[in-house]
RNA sequence: GCCAGAGUGAUGGAACUGGCAUACAUGACGGUCUCAAAAACCGUUGUCCGCGAGGACGUGUGGGUUCGAAUCCCACCUCUGGCACCA
C-alpha cells in the first residue's frame, strides 16, 4: 500500500519528544486538580496483541483527555509477575519464572511504547521484586495482627493439574480457572483470610459506586450472597440435643415433614452412636461424600438418603419429625442441617416422593387448591397458609416475618443472616508467589516473622516443578530458621501466596514506588485515592475487584488509610473477538499489532481500535476496517498539508453538486466540538466522537469542491480552515496523539498539543438561521420545510398547510388536529 | 432454573428526553483520472411494486399505549455473560 503521510518518521518522532519531556510523569506534591487514571496491571505472561491493546489504548486517550482539560493526571503502570503462568511457561522452556517474566516486561514495554500510550515509567512496581512483595508479605503481617489471616484444615478446592489449592473464586463451574482441570476436594490446613467478616460492608458499601458498571455490582452482590431467614433449634428426641437449622422460609415450617443433614455433618457419628444400623448409615453418608465431590457440579444429580433411626420435635407443632442424611445438602452453607418442607421446596420434594416421605401443603395456592398427593412439583410461589395453626389464614409474605417474631418471643429460633461468600483462601503450593512471613517453632508455635525481617525472600535455586507440595520444602537454606522468640531451631511456612493478594493493593505503591521504610506514603495516598478512574476486563468483576475492596477496608480499619473504596469509576472493556472466538495463540486467531503498525502506523491502529464500536462491548476485528481508520488520516492529512503549503484546501474535491460555504463550515466545527465533548464527558463514546471528525472533514471537502469556497478574511485573521483544521487536530489529539503533534507543530505551534486547552464551543454558532421541518400526516413523513429558527407556531402550521406535497394528502379528508413540536415537526392528524 | 445484558441494511455500528430509522465506516456496483493498474476523487446502494412521478412495507416475534414507538408496557423467541441442590 502506497503511504500517503509519512507516520513511520513522525511517530518515532515524537514518542520520543513525550519520554524526553516527560509528558507523562506525574507530581503527587500536590494533589491539586489530581486525576488518577489506572489500567489494571498485566501480567507479563506473552507479547501482547490487538484485543489487549484496546484496554491500553482505552486509558490513554482518557489520560490524555484529561490532561488537555488542565488536570494533574497519574497513569502509572506495572507488571503482576508473580503466578501460575509464568510459571508454568517457564517449566516448559526450562527457564527460571524470573527470567522469562523479566524478558516478557521488556517485550511488553516496547509494544507499549510503540503504541504511543504513556505512562508514568518511573513508578513501575514489579509484583515478583522483592521491593514490592516485601509489602505483600507486610500486607499478610497486619491482617494476621488482625485475626484476619487465620489457618484452618478444611476440605479445599484442589487442582490435579497445577497441583495447588484455589480459592472459592478461582473455581468456575466445577473447573480449574486456569487449565480447566476438574477440580477435586482435599482436607488440607491452609491460610485464609477472613473476607466473610466484611461480608455486609462490601454489600452495603457496592451501593455507594454510582460509577461502576451495574453489572459488575450485582455479579459481586450475587457472590456476596446475603440471605436474611431464621435458626432454628429442633430438639432430638431422647436426649437434651438440639440440631440447628437455618432457614429463609419460615413460613413452610409446619409443613417440614423430615430434617436432612449433609453427609459430611460433623456430629453424625455422636448423633447415631446408639442406633442399630450405625455402621450402615455411616457408609451410605461416607458413600454419598465420594460421589458428591465429584458430581456437585453437574445438574440433576439424583437425589439420595438414608433415615438415620431418630427423630426432631417440631417446636411449632410438637410433632415428631425423622432425620435422614441427604446428599442434597451441603456442609458449608448455613449448619449443614436443613428442615425439609416437600411441598414448597423441589428439592425436598423429589426426595420425599422418591422414599415416600409424607408431603404436606402449609400454603395453599389461591388460584387452585393444592393436594399433596396430586401435586406434580412443589408449590413455591406465595399463597394463604394453611396447616399452620393460629397463623392459618394469613398470606405467607406476611407470615415469614410474623413466625420469626412468634419464634424469637417463644425462643424456638432466632433472627439469622448468611452469606454464600467464602473465607478467602490463600496458601498456594506453588513456587513463584511471595513466601507467606510465618514460622513454626514447636515450643512457641505459630510465629509471625517480624516487620523488620522482611522481606522473606523467595530462595532462587528450587526445584519448582509441582509435586503436589510445596517446592519450597525442598530448599533446607530456606525452611530452616530460628523462631524470632526462643530462636531455637524452628521451620518457615513454605506456602506461597495466592497472586490476587499481590495485585490487591499496587494501586496504593505506585503513589511511592520506592519508599523503602513504609508500604506507601500515607499522606499523599489519602489525598490521591480513591482512583478517579478505572479501566480493566469484566473477567475480573469479582475476584481482583472484590479482594481489592476488601484490602481496602481491612486497611482503613487499621488506620493506614481514610478511604474504604478503592476505586471510584470503573469501566470494563469488551474483548476483541477475531472469526467468532476470543483472541487467543491456542486459537491461533490473534492479531498481531507489529505487522499493522509498521503498515499502517500506530495512529491508524490506535483509531480503528477506538471506532470498532462501543467500547463497553465485544467487537470483532476487520482488517479492512484498519484500512477505513487510514483512509480517512490520509484526506485529514491532506487537508492540513494544503492549508500548511498554500494557506487554503487545494485538495482534489469534486465538482460541486452539494453546496457549503464558510458560514456552514463555522456552525459545523462547534458542532463537532459539542459533539466530541459531550461523548467524552458523558460516557466513552470514542466511536461516535470519531465518527463525528469524520464528517466535519467529509463537509471540508465539500467545501474545496464547492462554488463558493472562498474562505473568510485570512488576512484579518479569520479563517476558517484553520480554525476547523485546529479544531480537528485538538479533538482528535487523545485518539491520534502523533500525527496531531507533527501537524500541530508544522501549523506554526511551539508547545505541544497535550499543553493546549481543549477547545470550547461557542453557543451562538451552534443553531443555524434555517432549520428543516418535517411534516408527518398521521405520524408518516410526507414532506420537509425549511423555515427561520424563531418562526412562531401559527405561522408553522399554516406554512406546512401550505405546503404543495402535503396539499394531495389534506385535500380529500378533514383535519382534526395539528400537532407541532417546536424546532422538529408538524403533525397533521387527517 | 434464577439474575443481568443484547437482538437495527450484505457487515461493524448510529439515533439526545417517544418526533426524518439506518449517521459514520466497511463491502458491492457505476463513473472521472490513467497506456494500464493502484491510489485519489465523484455517484448509487434497506426490501418490494412502478418506465417514471410516486407508493407500500421495514429495527427478533405477537399484541398494547400514543397524533407519533427501534425507544414505553405485556407476552414470547434467540443469543451472550454471571450464579446454580445456598435451604
Amino acid at each position: 500500500m502506497k503511504r500517503s503521510y509519512p507516520f513511520d518518521k513522525i511517530e518515532p518522532k515524537w514518542q520520543k519528544r513525550w519520554a524526553k519531556s516527560k509528558l507523562f510523569e506525574a507530581d503527587t506534591k500536590s494533589a491539586k486538580n489530581k486525576y488518577y487514571c489506572l489500567m489494571m496491571f498485566p501480567y507479563p505472561s506473552a507479547a501482547l496483541h490487538v484485543g489487549h491493546g484496546r484496554n491500553y489504548i482505552i486509558g490513554d486517550v482518557i489520560a490524555r483527555y484529561k490532561m488537555m482539560r488542565g488536570l494533574n493526571v497519574l497513569t502509572p503502570m506495572g507488571w503482576d509477575a508473580f503466578g501460575l503462568p509464568a510459571e508454568n511457561a517457564a517449566i516448559k522452556n526450562g527457564l527460571h519464572p524470573r527470567t522469562s517474566v523479566l524478558a516478557n516486561i521488556e517485550t511488553m514495554k516496547k509494544q507499549l511504547y510503540r503504541w504511543g500510550v504513556g505512562y508514568d515509567w518511573p513508578r513501575e512496581v514489579t509484583s515478583c521484586e522483592p521491593d514490592y512483595y516485601k509489602w505483600t508479605q507486610w500486607l499478610f503481617l497486619k491482617l494476621y495482627e488482625k485475626g484476619l489471616a487465620y489457618k484452618k484444615k478444611a476440605a479445599v478446592n484442589w487442582c490435579p493439574s497445577c497441583s495447588t489449592v484455589l480459592a472459592n473464586e478461582q473455581v468456575v463451574g466445577g473447573l480449574c480457572e486456569r487449565c480447566d482441570a476438574q477440580v477435586t476436594q482435599k482436607e488440607l490446613e491452609q491460610w485464609f483470610f477472613k473476607i466473610t467478616d466484611y461480608a455486609q460492608r462490601l454489600l452495603d458499601d457496592s451501593d455507594k459506586l454510582n460509577d461502576w458498571p451495574q453489572r459488575v455490582k450485582i455479579m459481586q452482590r450475587n457472590w456476596i450472597g446475603r440471605s436474611e431467614g431464621v435458626k432454628i433449634d429442633f430438639p432430638i428426641g431422647g436426649s437434651d440435643k438440639v440440631l440447628r437449622c437455618f432457614t429463609t422460609r419460615t413460613d413452610t415450617v409446619c409443613g417440614a415433614t423430615f430434617m436432612a443433614l449433609a453427609p459430611e455433618y460433623s456430629d453424625l457419628e455422636d448423633l447415631i452412636k446408639d442406633v442399630k444400623d450405625k455402621e450402615k448409615i455411616l457408609k451410605a453418608a461416607q458413600k454419598m461424600r465420594d460421589i458428591s465431590s465429584q458430581k456437585r457440579a453437574e445438574i440433576d444429580v439424583e437425589k439420595q438418603g438414608i433415615f438415620i433411626g431418630k427423630y426432631v420435635i417440631n417446636p411449632m407443632n410438637g410433632e415428631k419429625v425423622p432425620i435422614w442424611v441427604a446428599n442434597y445438602v451441603l456442609m458449608e452453607y448455613g449448619t449443614g442441617a436443613i428442615m425439609a418442607v416437600p411441598a414448597h421446596d423441589q428439592r425436598d420434594f423429589e426426595f420425599a416422593r422418591k422414599y415416600s416421605i409424607p408431603i404436606r401443603v402449609v400454603i395453599d395456592d389461591p388460584k387452585k387448591h393444592l393436594t399433596s398427593d396430586q401435586m406434580p412439583e412443589a408449590y413455591t410461589e406465595e399463597g394463604v397458609m394453611i396447616n399452620s395453626g393460629q397463623f392459618n389464614g394469613m398470606p405467607s409474605q406476611e407470615a415469614i416475618s410474623r413466625i420469626a417474631d412468634y419464634m424469637e418471643k417463644k425462643r424456638i429460633g432466632k433472627r439469622a443472616v448468611h452469606y454464600r461468600l467464602r473465607d478467602w483462601l490463600i496458601s498456594r503450593q506453588r513456587y513463584w508467589g511471595a513466601p507467606i512471613p510465618i514460622i513454626y517453632c514447636d515450643r512457641c508455635g505459630t510465629v509471625p516473622v517480624p516487620e523488620k525481617k522482611l522481606p522473606v525472600l523467595l530462595p532462587k535455586d528450587v526445584e519448582f516443578k509441582p509435586r503436589g507440595e510445596s517446592p519450597l520444602k525442598g530448599s533446607k537454606a530456606f525452611i530452616e530458621t530460628k523462631c524470632p522468640k526462643c530462636k531455637k531451631r524452628a521451620t518457615r511456612e513454605a506456602d506461597t501466596m495466592d497472586t490476587f493478594v499481590d495485585s490487591s493493593w499496587y494501586y496504593l505503591r505506585y503513589i511511592s514506588p520506592k519508599e523503602k521504610r513504609v508500604p506507601f506514603d500515607k499522606k499523599i495516598v489519602n489525598r490521591w485515592l480513591p482512583v478517579d478512574q478505572y479501566i480493566g476486563g469484566v473477567e475480573h468483576a469479582i475476584l481482583h475487584l472484590l479482594y481489592s475492596r476488601f484490602i481496602t477496608k481491612v486497611l482503613k480499619d487499621a488506620g493506614w488509610i481514610d478511604f474504604d473504596e478503592p476505586f471510584a469509576r470503573l469501566f470494563t472493556q469488551g474483548m476483541i473477538i477475531k472469526d467468532g472466538a476470543k483472541m487467543s495463540k491456542s486459537k491461533g486467531n490473534v492479531v498481531s499489532p507489529e505487522k499493522l503498525i509498521s503498515e499502517y502506523g500506530t495512529d491508524t491502529v490506535r483509531l480503528y481500535t477506538l471506532f470498532i464500536g462501543p467500547p463497553e462491548k465485544d467487537a470483532e476485528w476487520s482488517d479492512r476496517g484498519v484500512e477505513g481508520a487510514y483512509r480517512f488520516l490520509s484526506r485529514l492529512w491532506r487537508l492540513a498539508e494544503s492549508y500548511i503549503d498554500k494557506k487554503n484546501i487545494d485538495i482534489q474535491a469534486g465538482a460541486a453538486s452539494k453546496k457549503i460555504d464558510a458560514k456552514v463550515i463555522r456552525r459545523r466545527i462547534h458542532q463537532t466540538i459539542k459533539k466530541v465533548t459531550d461523548d467524552l464527558e458523558k460516557g466513552f463514546h470514542f466511536n461516535t466522537a470519531i465518527s463525528a471528525t469524520m464528517e466535519l472533514v467529509n463537509d471540508l471537502y465539500i467545501f474545496a469542491g464547492s462554488a463558493d469556497n472562498r474562505d473568510l478574511e485570512p488576512d484579518k485573521g479569520k479563517s476558517v480552515i484553520k480554525e476547523a483544521i485546529e479544531a480537528l487536530l485538538l479533538l482528535l489529539a487523545p485518539f491520534v496523539p502523533h500525527m496531531v503533534e507533527e501537524l500541530w507543530e508544522r501549523m506554526g505551534h511551539k508547545r505541544s498539543i497535550f499543553k493546549e486547552t481543549w477547545p470550547n464551543y461557542d453557543l451562538d454558532l451552534l443553531q443555524a438561521d434555517e432549520i428543516t421541518i418535517v411534516i408527518q400526516i398521521n405520524g408518516k413523513v410526507r414532506g420537509k420545510v425549511e423555515v427561520p429558527i424563531d418562526i412562531s407556531d401559527e405561522e408553522l402550521r399554516s406554512k406546512a398547510l401550505e405546503e404543495k406535497a402535503i396539499a394531495k394528502w389534506i385535500s380529500q379528508s378533514q383535519i382534526r388536529k395539528v400537532i407541532i413540536i417546536p424546532k422538529r415537526l408538524v403533525n397533521i392528524v387527517v
